[in-house]
RNA sequence: UGGGGUGUGGCCAAGUGGUUAAGGCAGCGGGUUUUGAUCCCGCCAUUCGUAGGUUCGAAUCCUACCACCCCAGCCA
């Protein structure tokens, strides 16, 4: 519908193309793989492969995988699948391991040029002589060394034949700069540790810092775009590119990361809630994650349409989860097959039915014929929601009432009989006559009623369980909270059961759900071959529950 | 006077000297509706962090101030 909103980055791209600046874009998504991808990583994600789509480039994803302390194969595996999820393609797929010999070639340039040194400080030391914020460092005692020593030293260390901690290969900027990044930050550290895709390899690796920016080169990255923090890094960035004799000339733009509210992005902090059993893995419905997202039942579009609508700016920002929720309601709801669910059930006798059950045609989407119809079955014994009786209905309450009438969807008008009451007082079954001519789509009878409700026949009716979630903190802040789980929603997950039509089981295990006036579902894929597990993916809107 | 950023309605966000400050989300009011959903229509900032200044004219330029965020890993 609406052209997509644009943001100060597009701009300036297409600024650089129309003054003929650069003829291609090329951007990268540079994940670290160490976690699980989440919703903030989506933006970044929508950013730079959208770009690069829009402006005809290509977008690469690049595994930043410099620190094989932290890094493993399964999660290499589990962002390639989520980004496939999500539908992007990236042109290369990449690894900034598959660089360090060329990395370690330009520490050598470095070196020779007098721009790095090996500093056999201790990390202690080394924090030691940084100064602080306000207080300028001290140069290490190790700072001018020889070109032909600093050589030496570098190999050794590349060798093998210095212990981790030992040395590290330092650039030889300033100990005095405002900037702490430019205190000779660290480019390479000696780690004897196996590397998920050189093994034992090498076992000294390369910084973030030293490595990102010359990785862009490599790869003919055009703009690098990153979140604000490493905006203090882009001077280092360029201290870099400067300096080495690199294929092209990448230029770093930041933009804010995604803040969402009541939602944990922290990798140390949702590890740590699936570490401690707060939630059932990575790919719980409730986590942030990906994964988890998508087993909620997000669809791939609801996601990208929520990262559309969120923008792209250098401001500090705290996305309403509403924003989220409404953009996956958005395209789930012509996405969705529409079908019956009584979550709480009331037995309903249709008193006057003394037929066998009739079938009915139904579509499964009345907007979307295309998604083609199943049967449901009518008889004289129904389930509705319990929410949808009242004997002592609230003004303007207009579902079923005692003498009043309600149409069942698809099915006929029915009247109020009779209620039959438990010994607590509340309704345990109620009795109804059907109007024999208000057959949906064959209606002659002019009646109106003010109420729709659904329902499903209880004989055929299939018994499921259902979970139903709701955000996973009760504040809005968790990513404040030292320890999140202390502020966990005991309600972020109700299970329960439901009774859904048996056509649900026609339908492909994936297909998105919306039971109709209850919210939109997902088959759990890890339904049993028994009873099956629906997951709430989001509630419906409902402006009655918010008025009364 | 460490350095670097950011301030436009409840939440996002266009706008970069020239009529009444786009749009989305939320909200409110109304219409349609066999989902109290969807859909449709309407309303919702005399004002752009604050105070001054420049200008015929400022959210956009200048000055000062205020608030908030990031930085002292051999993490990314």
């Amino acid at each position: 519908m609406s052209e997509k909103p644009t943001n100060f980055i597009r701009t300036k791209i297409s600024d650089q193309i129309k003054q003929g600046q650069i003829d291609q874009v090329v951007t990268r998504f540079p994940p670290e793989p160490n976690g699980y991808l989440h919703v903030g990583h989506a933006k970044s994600i929508c950013l730079n492969f959208g770009l690069a789509e829009e402006f005809g480039g290509r977008c690469n994803l690049r595994f930043d995988d410099t620190n094989p302390e932290k890094e493993s194969q399964e999660y290499i595996d589990a962002i390639e699948e989520d980004l496939r999820w999500l539908g992007f393609e990236w042109s290369e797929l990449c690894h900034t391991a598959d660089y360090f010999e060329k990395l370690f070639e330009w520490a050598l340039h470095l070196i020779r040029n007098g721009d790095a040194y090996v500093d056999e400080q201790s990390a202690e030391e080394m924090r030691e002589n940084r100064g602080t914020l306000k207080q300028v460092g001290f140069d290490s005692p190790y700072r001018d060394r020889s070109i032909s020593e600093n050589e030496s030293l570098f190999l050794k260390m590349r060798e093998g034949q210095m212990s981790e901690g030992a040395a590290v290969l330092r650039a030889k900027i300033s100990m005095s700069a405002a900037n702490m990044n430019l205190r000779d930050p660290a480019l390479y550290r000696i780690r004897h540790t196996k590397h998920p895709r050189t093994g034992d390899k090498w076992c000294i690796y390369p910084t973030y810092d030293y490595a990102h920016g010359q990785s862009d080169a490599i790869e003919g990255v055009t703009h690098s775009l990153c979140t604000l923090e490493f905006e203090d890094h882009r001077p280092l960035y360029e201290w870099l590119l400067k300096r080495l004799p690199l294929p092209s000339r990448p230029k770093q733009t930041e933009f804010s990361r995604l803040e969402l509210e009541g939602t944990v992005t922290s990798k140390r902090k949702l590890n740590s809630l699936v570490q401690e059993g707060y939630v059932s893995g990575w790919d719980d419905p409730r986590m942030p994650t990906i994964v988890g997202m998508r087993r909620r039942g997000f669809s791939p579009e609801g996601i990208r349409l929520f990262c559309e609508r969120i923008g792209v700016t250098r401001k500090p920002n705290t996305i309403e989860l509403q924003i989220l929720e409404g953009s996956i309601r958005d395209d789930l709801e012509s996405r969705a097959h529409k079908a019956m669910a009584v979550m709480d059930p009331l037995k309903v006798v249709v008193t006057n039915w003394d037929q066998g059950p009739l079938s009915l045609r139904v579509p499964w989407h009345p907007k979307r014929l295309e998604l083609g119809s199943r049967t449901m079955l009518f008889g004289r014994e129904l389930y509705i929601d319990r929410s949808d009786f009242e004997l002592d209905p609230p003004d303007g309450f207009f579902r079923l009432v005692p003498g009043g009438s309600v149409r069942l969807k698809y099915g006929f008008i029915v009247d109020f009989e009779d209620v039959i009451l438990d010994d607590k007082g509340s309704a345990k079954e109620v009795h109804v006559r059907y109007d024999p001519e208000t057959r949906s789509g064959q209606d002659k009878s002019g009646r109106k009623v003010k109420g729709t409700i659904h329902w499903v026949h209880a004989e055929s009716a299939e018994e499921v369980d259902v979970r139903l979630y709701d955000r996973m903190f009760t504040v809005p802040d968790p990513g404040n909270y030292e320890d999140p789980s202390s502020v966990i929603n005991p309600e972020s997950l109700i299970l329960g059961t439901a009774h859904v039509e048996p056509a649900l089981g026609h339908l492909m295990p994936e297909a998105y759900l919306q039971f109709e006036r209850v919210g939109f579902f997902k088959q759990d894929p890890a339904s049993g071959q028994g009873r099956l597990t629906y997951n709430r993916s989001v509630t419906l809107k409902d402006a009655w529950t918010k008025k009364s």
